[in-house]
DNA sequence: CGGCAAGTTTGATGGCTGTCAAACTATGAT
DNA sequence: ATCATAGTTTGACAGCCATCAAACTTGCCG
């Protein structure tokens, strides 16, 4: 099996304010958002950098993609990320845009300063 | 005292989008914002429509200034609060704006849908 | 002064969720 | 087949945080 390991996505009308915004306020999540915002292809999931274990990380890419904000699909033992930028943009004008835009501002040098919340520890950063 | 009694409120350089986010994450806060957007004057706390305890709306308030998102003040023993907008809009552009909108639009159908996240018990809703 | 009104503080509680390690599945290559 | 690669699942754990009730502070009014 191939296709059926494609897991499933929302639909636009099932997109909910509240679910995105609760999968961008962590900010490994928005870390992810912001590389596939920056990039121009497709990225796979151990094509980020991210400072998390791999199984944080499937919990992560879940909670994007049950919150409607990236798509996944495989291809070979690889899963491949785009953002469905265009679709959120049309449940949430400018959302997307305004929190990738803060990011790239004053976010950029607050990547390590993430004060989080949460459980942090070990923190092992740079990994 | 009457000055002395009013609490710090972040300048310009200090609002992070970690807060402002995780501040705008919860359903009870985002109203507030959402009912200082759609008022033309300062409202105090007590003029909320919320469905929590005073001591919780408390709490949402001052999560609500130290993420620099509104600004308060005494006026005998009320506490009024205004949207600091335009000092937000300087520092991540549209994204009050978009917020705002987005719950204007499908967010006015789920508020009672909260779905919010941590403890829920009780739920009197409808006040 | 005495009481009421408006909020704040404090303390306790419960639940959600981010984190990891270990075990597992599935695909591709040797 | 066998091994390596990519990622998921499961289970456990810790920490944060939304919530409330009760006690307290401060200012206004009669």
């Amino acid at each position: 099996m191939n296709d059926a390991r494609i897991p499933p996505h929302p639909e636009l009308a099932d997109i909910s304010l509240q679910q995105v915004l609760e999968a961008l306020v962590d900010p490994v999540r928005r870390s992810i958002l912001t590389q596939l915002a920056a990039a121009d292809d497709d990225i796979k999931c151990g094509g980020f950098d991210l400072a998390v274990s791999t199984s944080t990380a499937t919990h992560h890419f879940k909670v994007l993609r049950e919150a409607g904000l990236i798509r996944q699909y495989y291809v070979g033992t690889s899963r491949l990320n785009t953002l469905r930028r265009d679709e959120v943009d049309r449940v949430f004008p400018g959302l997307i845009e305004s929190i990738v835009a803060a990011e790239g501002q004053r976010g950029a040098a607050s990547l390590a300063t993430t004060r989080s919340g949460r459980s942090a520890k070990r923190t092992p950063s740079v990994a």
